[in-house]
DNA sequence: ACAATAAAATGAATTCGGTTCATTTACTTG
DNA sequence: CAAGTAAATGAACCGAATTCATTTTATTGT
């Protein structure tokens, strides 16, 4: 949409940098370093650049949030609502959703909070999980509301990942807490990792009991 | 504690700083101005003091972080555990808890992280939660993961009460997203705040599958 | 009264964050 | 080859957390 008239010609240098570039190196430093590394200075840094030139591309660390965003959904597979009966493709869409997020904690208060029309993928998720749930009877006043409870489950539970192994450690205070103290140590004889455990039991608790309450008949 | 000998006298001058004053007023920050209104610098400029008398106090940002985690945590009512027979306490408790930290978002990440030996009052109310699910008959190993269940969709959907109110807006992709587009129009239609739908579908349905798949005889 | 004490408060300095902007670079095209 | 343009630069700004040498001042034993 360049204004024509007296224009002579002219066409920019090579540009070194591009969106895709950008979001990869920046999703490559979260990945190996933790949220912390990701600084606009060593973001440049890792890609041969001045800071300053980022912002040719990019309008701010938040914009850049929003790439990161597209990309990660990108990861996350709705095809099991083609191929598996609801029940068992909301478990393994949950899942899945929860463990890529469970590596990317600090874009979670984020990306929670986006809205969906920014990100086109995030929206043909939501898509197709809708009708999934529309194809399985829900009432369609239920959809959102089980959407949303689900996602909210998922993200708090992904959150709880980066929670320290012995979160629960109450060497200190079992006298005073000797209900909470046993129940630390029955959960830890099963052997089973305390936020895997957590999250499968409340998946599954919580499917069934929205695609009971939000069956059509109501 | 003071080691003896050759101790001849000393008391420091008065204090203006304490734990207490400087949590208050960090909250105070927090409630008026966001999260991002929660800076050492303004923290001392609210208590009329310079920014670098404060570390003669706390430890660090996070250190203060935690000492507000201790003050939130003594807003949530555990008593309904004494009054109430335990799906409806567990219902006010969840409500009461996830109604407090929508106002603290940013805490959460912080908080659903740290270990609980640091926050007397929140192991305090791990133990009336275990408390009541034991006396209710759940299996003892279960106990920790409903737990952790339930306060991952707590805090999923604290957070969730963060999104802006157009956050399903689809106005530009109507026609690629059909089911979706609908189900947020029905579920417009009731009238009801979508997070607390959610929040209160969601809940009814974990606690509900919880309780039922945690009883002893498993 | 007084000198010694020690925690508390200060203010300057450091380091690192995101972001802006005037300027320069180098590629493309007429 | 000259014009034109987006891209890249580097210096600068602001505000953040934190450190440290220094100063203040309430207390207390003499």
């Amino acid at each position: 949409m360049t204004e024509s008239g007296t224009r002579r010609a002219g066409r920019p240098r090579k540009a070194v940098l591009n969106r895709e570039r950008i979001t990869v190196n920046a999703l490559e430093l979260v990945s190996d370093g933790g949220y912390e590394s990701l600084t606009m200075q060593r973001l440049a840094k890792s890609l041969g650049v001045s800071p300053s030139a980022l912002y040719n591309h990019v309008d701010s660390k938040h914009d850049l949030m929003q790439w990161i965003q597209e990309l990660i959904m990108a990861d996350i597979d709705t095809s099991v609502f083609d191929t598996e009966p609801l029940r068992n493709a909301l478990v393994l869409w949950a899942t899945n959703y929860r463990n890529i997020f469970s590596r990317h904690i600090p874009l979670i208060p984020i990306i929670a909070v986006l809205p969906v029309s920014d990100s086109p993928r995030t929206l043909g998720m939501y898509e197709r999980v809708a009708q999934g749930l529309k194809d399985f009877g829900l009432a369609e006043k239920t959809i959102i509301p089980t959407i949303v409870a689900l996602e909210s489950f998922i993200f708090g539970s992904a959150m709880d990942t980066a929670a320290p192994h012995d979160i629960f450690d109450t060497s200190n205070h079992q006298d005073l807490t000797p209900h909470f103290t046993q129940a630390v140590a029955a959960q830890r004889e099963t052997q089973l990792n305390t936020s895997d455990d957590s999250f499968q039991r409340g998946l599954a608790a919580i499917i069934d009991g929205l695609l009971a309450t939000g069956k059509s008949n109501d």
